[in-house]
DNA sequence: ATACTTATTGTATTTTGTACAATAAGTGAT
DNA sequence: ATCACTTATTGTACAAAATACAATAAGTAT
């Protein structure tokens, strides 16, 4: 009777794709890590390459507790917008030969498949730190326009994270993540700017972000500027 | 240095959600399973639940290709409309006391996690033919506003299955894959009323989904009803 | 010719999207 | 006090899309 049990057994990872906004430049960059063997000084067994922050999952922990273990680990940062969007499963996906010595000093069995569970998150690039955690020898910041060769399948799911974050600016509340708690009618415009990659016009703009039912008008303007000072604005708590 | 090898591993399943319409009654429908064991005559060993089609994904196949095996061996049809839309991935996620004794008829390690990508199939109910197949005692149709407690968290799969048709019915080409190839317009209009849950005006409807650009007049009218004979129209194949 | 049933269509109104440029409110220099 | 400079702020005309609402058309059956 044991023989008709189904005994398929898989890796499961999670990979985040972190976008990192930059205010003062306005560019929206991606954060890698450049892969690190377990042992210290392994750079010798094989060629770092970059990819985006990832890891199997463990035993006890949700998939939403993984992303947020891993980015914990790479950022220091606890709370950050975090949100599924796909998963990428194809037989195949670490088995092409660049990725295979980083595998054979990571796996036991490194050919095995691995189904990686994606995620996005939105971070203000001046409000963390990340730093090279256990998987990292170190971390960049690499602007989305630019964003070069990366292990495994990490260009497509850094692709598709993109895209949908176009998709829908409004729904992903990237004002709300990306920008300081108050904010200027032109922060916020800039930050849509880069997003979408083009440029809006500030009247139709202003008309149509006002009625964005999470914006709030604050009571106080910016100072010490050589122009006409700013009024600020916030987000409101989102309802749940 | 093994020691420091990581070992989680996991199962993983793919899950459909089949959503099927009925147009003569009008209802949407989602099919469900009655479990069984892999052998026969096995009911004796567990109540079996209702719950809808899945499967631990096999070896050599993707995601989608797992998707589109299982639903072929439900219901004997190639080709639907398939779309990924979400993993369940918790770890308690298969361990409620109600479906340990499925789980023990089918698992080696029936404790184990499953970790579960989502799928949404869309049907015609009379273009196809469900039949058990090899995980299925029987099948059923059920409306979607009368689905009963299903196995795992097979509800709250189902629930956000539907979350996501209704959001976007016309990204997801609801109307041709849930109609014949030559419909009316009133046909089209009945089957968003039952998606989208609402009454819509005949007027506006057919304003708005004239500008459809995959819909197209054909050179034929209904014959042989008790009213004015309904244009019949169609749907141009997909760019790509 | 009439009754019956569903298909089809238009108009007025509101809302939303788009294109486009002048004025306002500060600072710093004179 | 005035002026130069810089960015913030606002309105108007037009087009497009969404909404509300009811009369006429084309068949079949009697």
């Amino acid at each position: 009777m044991k023989d008709n049990f189904l005994n398929y057994n898989n890796y499961v990872s999670v990979d985040c794709v972190v976008l990192g906004y930059n205010e003062v430049e306005n560019k929206l960059q991606v954060l890698l890590i450049k892969q690190k063997g377990p042992e210290p000084n392994t750079a010798e067994l094989f060629k770092p390459q970059y990819a985006i922050p990832g890891d199997l999952i463990k035993e006890e922990e949700s998939l939403d507790e993984a992303a947020a273990r891993i980015l914990e680990d790479l950022v220091n940062v606890k709370g950050l917008f975090l949100e599924q969007f796909f998963t990428f499963g194809h037989p195949d996906r670490v088995k092409d030969p660049k990725d295979a010595d980083w595998l054979s000093t990571r796996r036991k069995d490194p050919l095995a498949r691995v189904i990686t569970v994606a995620y996005l998150a939105l971070v203000r690039i001046d409000q963390i730190n990340p730093s090279a955690g256990y998987f990292a020898e170190q971390t960049t910041w690499r602007s989305i326009k630019k964003i070069p060769k990366l292990a495994f399948d990490h260009n497509t799911i850094v692709s598709k994270a993109l895209d949908i974050i176009r998709e829908h600016p409004e729904q992903h509340l990237v004002g709300r993540e990306l920008l300081p708690n108050k904010f200027t009618l032109s922060q916020l415009q800039n930050l849509y700017e880069v997003i979408q990659n083009k440029e809006l016009d500030k009247r139709n703009f202003r008309k149509s972000i006002k009625n964005n039912e999470y914006l709030i008008t604050l009571d106080e303007k910016q100072k010490g500027v050589l122009h006409k000072p700013a009024q600020y604005y916030a987000f409101k708590k989102p309802k749940k």
